[in-house]
DNA sequence: GCAGGGGTGCGAATATTTTCGCATGGCAGG
DNA sequence: CCTGCCATGCGAAAATATTCGCACCCCTGC
């Protein structure tokens, strides 16, 4: 249990995050959609570079679309929302994925629709059978 | 579900994010303790700036026990961890509990001893009653 | 009383991150 | 062809975050 960070720490800085979670989001936008979800608090250039540093380290691409760049995650949603997920509940509930789910359930519970509740419970059946 | 994150929304730079996650995991501890769980890094100096400067943005308290101080998050873990965690499901899982729990047991299910899947099944059984 | 070993506070040099403004280039309409 | 609009690149100033080194204090042992 030595070091097992490396494989999965992402350290992105505040600026850096708030815009790969539009994109994680978004799935793809380009530099003006993500200025537009940030709430356009900064200028369009900002995010421009911000993007590009982005890309500059690795961690989104981009294609052009009509005479823009759209820009995308590099890393793939989910990898990174397993990474982060498990950090959290390392973190915050010592592992215990009981203690996590009890948390999002006391917070959103109320309202999940039963068919939700449902579905988790049958990925819980599965997790048992195997 | 338009502003709900002024309530939660903590922003840690880097290494401040690193402290307050040694601090989440054992609850409390001194500079020398974060130092050590931190790898001890950097300097024993530099931890310890780290936690004046987290205590005076007022995200940790310290009170006193044999001559050192003991530092110890403001917040709440299971505030914290509530917070967090909403706001990575949100993320990416577009608010989906089902999709964060089914990342979860994809990604710890193996390890997780059918005691623990039980306990959540019973949560979500309770949750289904409310 | 005089080390030695910790602990705390503070000020400041360094390193990074953030934020922009400006120069350039492509395209559609007049 | 000229003009306005939007996009991209680049360079650098401004704001923040990190890292330390020092000065000072308190307690214990000699």
């Amino acid at each position: 249990m030595a070091g097992e960070q490396s494989k999965t720490a992402k350290k992105f800085s505040r600026r850096e995050s708030e815009v790969m979670d539009v994109l994680f989001k978004k799935e793809e936008a380009t530099a003006r959609d993500v200025w537009t979800a940030l709430g356009e608090s900064r200028t369009y250039s900002t995010v421009r570079k911000l993007l590009s540093i982005l890309e500059e380290k690795g961690h989104v691409t981009h294609r052009m679309e009509g005479g823009a760049f759209v820009y995308s995650p590099k890393i793939g949603r989910e990898a990174a929302a397993t990474s982060a997920l498990g950090r959290l509940v390392d973190t915050f509930f010592h592992g215990s994925v009981a203690g996590a789910v009890s948390s999002l359930l006391g917070e959103k519970g109320d309202k999940m629709s039963s068919e939700e509740l449902d579905r988790i419970a049958k990925l819980i059946e599965d997790a048992k059978q195997k």
